[in-house]
This record gives structure tokens, sequence and C-alpha cells, in this order.
DNA sequence: ATGAAAATTCTCACCTGTTGAGATTTGCCT
DNA sequence: AGGCAAATCTCAACAGGTGAGAATTTTCAT
């Protein structure tokens, strides 16, 4: 299948410092004729992936943006956390971050700021659409610490060295310990590993026995003092709990659907 | 292409009410073997555009958020009216959206909502994604006032029942004539296409002598008194012309560092 | 407007790479 | 563990993608 591989592949050549692709560089980074470069386009600008602007060039079309709709609208985990996010930022006045495990990735799906309490000076890396590694920051570590033992070894079996680097033990056994230390609280807390000056909250969304993702709460080092700290852990908590009911709910009315479907 | 052209559509195939696509059926809607569907589908999720789910099915992967984020912050118009259109919403408490014309459909492309006026009983149908029809709306008439004359005269062409339904004169003359008087203005006000008991406000974005897409403020009627309508023009338009001074700008700058990277 | 120089699409014979039936392996549920 | 369905692999056949170059369209300077 190398044809659609080829084609799929060009959908990933963008960049924020390349927004715009000309077929000339294709033919060059594909190593395919200009003929086929054409046809390529052509497809995936029939099917709305990709545009034509004026200046000889392609950029990404709206399908994809439909496409993201229809992940929004549809993602069982931003529907139940979606409302309780924006409450969860006003009452803690924090950054507040909901991300999913992907491929060795950890992603943020959705981010919600707090209107009065923002503040300016606080950059938050993470967004929705932007991958992270997985092992910096309180988000990361947090899925880290509840994955499968099984795809954890294979994590630690490709990337050792990137783990080893970001602080963890060389011994998978600690390793392993100190991540089930983290899930024995329930809840991880740390700062400045991300962006300098930010202190992350982190707890996990468990739906099932599969972890969903984590909910997280971002805020300027100087903001959180001891009681800061333990009222925010609170809610954090709270609203996980409240997030993870929902998932609930909402399998337990799947299975009685597809129940009464079947009979 | 035969083959690109099937994988490409498997993605289009997701809807709100199938948010989860198998295998078997998708052997049912394409007519190939199961060997190829499977195929197919681990090229898309091999590229992070479909994602495996437990319960066999493939969903829409993290590559599309992804994309979209890469979209979000390429575009030129969404960088040049973003920060403006928050500021708009909280002026005129209203909903402000902007819009880009695609293949036939206006697209929402950004939405802002001021944080205190916003109103829970207003419904409004555009939001990012979602396509709307070219012919109904402030937002979407904006549009096909300043279409150029080919664009319309294919439009006409190919949709003149639509049109015709929509209220449109059947004749391309008076139709035509409409728009014009529309452009004269240089905006457009209307209420209640769209969703009942709103009135949208629009303007042309227009960057170069490319029509970029439309800038609209949504609310309800009740709100809409004489003052209120004059006030809420005057902020839309003096925004639109911001945004389309930034484009101008971004063109500018473009055009100059084209220029040194050639000398 | 006009023509020259691109960029893009078309043509067609070649041959690579996709296809589907069936065998095999994997993964899930009890 | 064991049984069953789902998913992957194998391989020969042939559909259909490929590239060189011709034909066409678009772009741009004059």
């Amino acid at each position: 299948m190398a044809n659609v591989n080829r084609v799929l592949r060009i959908l990933g050549m963008f960049d924020l410092s390349r927004p715009v692709i000309t077929p000339e560089w294709l033919v060059e980074q594909l190593g395919v004729s200009r003929a086929s470069v054409y046809r390529d386009l052509g497809q995936l600008a029939s099917a709305g992936m990709l545009e034509r602007v004026p200046d000889r060039g392609y950029v990404l079309g709206p399908m994809v943006v439909e496409l993201d709709r229809q992940i929004r609208l549809a993602d069982p985990l931003l529907q139940a956390a979606e409302e309780l996010l924006g409450r969860l930022a006003e009452e803690t006045a924090g950054t507040v971050l909901l991300c999913r495990f992907h491929g060795n990735k950890v992603m943020c799906i959705h981010q919600a700021t707090s209107s009065q309490g923002r503040n300016p000076a606080l950059t938050v890396s993470y967004e929705r659409g932007r991958a992270m590694p997985l092992y910096r920051g309180a988000t990361s570590k947090i899925i880290l610490a509840y994955l499968p033992h099984a795809r954890l070894r294979r994590l630690w079996a490709a990337e050792r060295g990137a783990l080893v680097a970001a602080g963890f033990s060389d011994d998978f056994g600690q390793f392993s310990d100190v991540l089930a230390a983290i899930r024995a609280d329930g809840y991880f807390i740390t700062g400045g590993e991300v962006d300098t000056e930010a202190v992350g909250f982190a707890a996990p969304l468990q739906g099932g026995e599969h972890l969903m993702g984590s909910l997280s709460i971002v805020m300027p080092a100087a903001a959180v003092s001891a009681s800061v700290r333990k009222t925010t852990l609170a809610r954090l908590l709270s609203t996980a709990g409240r997030i993870e009911g929902r998932l609930q709910d909402q399998r337990d009315q799947a299975r009685t659907t597809r129940k009464a479907n079947t009979l």
C-alpha cells in the first residue's frame, strides 16, 4: 500500500514553519514523479483534506476542521467533562486541562481558563491538539502511573533512555515502584517540569478499568500557598470523580440500549 | 486511484449518529473484501487518522486533532481576527462568528461569546467545523454577495432550485442585483433565518482582492432595539476593518520577506 | 491585450503493488 | 485454560498506479 501511505504522509508534512506545501517540494521529499504528486494532491483536495491556495501551494482543508468537530462532539470523555472544566477553572482560578494518552504521547483535548483569574504571564504549553512527552509534568506523569503493566513495559523498552534522562530510575522495578506510589496517592503534583514557574495538579480519569486520560490544573508557582494547594487538590479530585461518574453512566446507558436492541 | 479514494472516503463516513465504524460495516459499504478493509483501516490507524477502540471498531484519531491545531495556528484569517473577536463579543454582548467559504458551503472557523452577557436561551447553530448552507442567514448571505462573478454563476447553475426556494429571484439578473445592493451597503442584517429569535449582523472580510470570509454577530431578537442595532453595526464594521488591516500587514510582510529571500 | 514561461493535466505502455480466498494467528469471554 | 470470533498473513493473478513526455491551462511581465 505504498500509494495510500504516501498520500497520508503528506498530511503530516505540514508544520508551523511550513503552512503551505508546494508540489515541487513534494516531488523532492517523496521521490516520485511530478504526475504522481499532482494526482495525490488532487485526491486529497477533492476529499477536502487539502485546499489549493492562489499562489502555488496547498494548505490543510476544511474536512480536517469538520472531522475535528466530529471528534469533539462524539468523544465520551469530552462529553462527560466539558461543562465541569469551566466550573473547575473558575473555582480554582487556574488553567484546567483535559488530556488523553495516544501512541506514546499525551495530548490535550480541551482547555479551560478562568475568565477573571486569568494570568497572562503564565504560559501553558499544553493546548488542544498539541502532543506532549509522556514523562514530564504532572499531567503526563499521572497517565504514566496508571498505564497498564504491559503497556508500561513496552514503553520502558522503547524509551528507556528518555525516561532515565527525565529523572526516573534505571531499574524497571524501582521505576515501577515510583509509579505505584503515585497510584497509591491517586493524584500527582509537581512544579516547573513543563513551564517554569508553573505548578501542575493532576488526577487520573478512569472509565471501566481503562485509563481514559487525565484532568489537571496549572497555576503560577507564586500563587500556590499551602491552603491553595489543599483546596485546589480537593476540587480537582472532586471534579475528576464526577467525570468518572458520568463516564460510568454513559457506559451503563449504552449497555442498556444495546441489550434492548438485541432482544 | 480507486485505492486512495476509498481510504479517504472512510474518513467522511463518520457521523454524530455513527461515531464508531466497524470493519464489517465497511465491507458492506465499500464492497471490498475483509482483507482490504483491514488493510485500509490499518493504514489510516498507523497514520493516526483513526484509532482502534476496544469493542471492535475505529474512531477518528489524534492526528485529526493535531491537524486542526496546525490549521488554527497557521490560518492567516484566524491569526488576524482571533484576539479582536473576544473583545467584540464583550463590547456587544453577542455571539461573534468568523466564517469562511469552502466548496459551496460556509464554515465557521471561530466563535467567541461574551462571558457576562451570555444568554443560554440563545441557540447558535454555527460553531467551528460546522458547514452551513450558503443562502440562509446574514453570515452566509454577506459571503454570497461578495463572491466573484464567475463563482456566483457556477453556484447559480448548480443550486438554482435551492436558491429560489430560499427566497431569491428566479432571474439571475435580479438575483445579482439583490446581491449588488448588499455589496453597496457593505454589511447585511437579518433575523430568524437560521435560528428563530436570533438576529445576525454580518460584514465581509476581504484580503487583497479576494473574499476571505465573513465576520458576524448573533444576538436575541428581543435585545435588538434601534440603538443596539446602531452600535452593534458600528462595532462590527470597525472590527472588520481592523481585521482587514491586519491581513494587509501580513501580506505586506510576506512580500517583503519573500523579496529579501530572493535577492 | 499579448506572448512567453511557467505550472498543471493528459496519454499510454509498462510493471509494480493491491486484491481476495482461504489458512493461520491473535484476542476476548466464560 | 479453552473455545470462538475477529484480525492478520500468504500468494498468485491481474487491476490499476506509474513516469516520460506531449498537450493544455495558468501566470506574469511587458
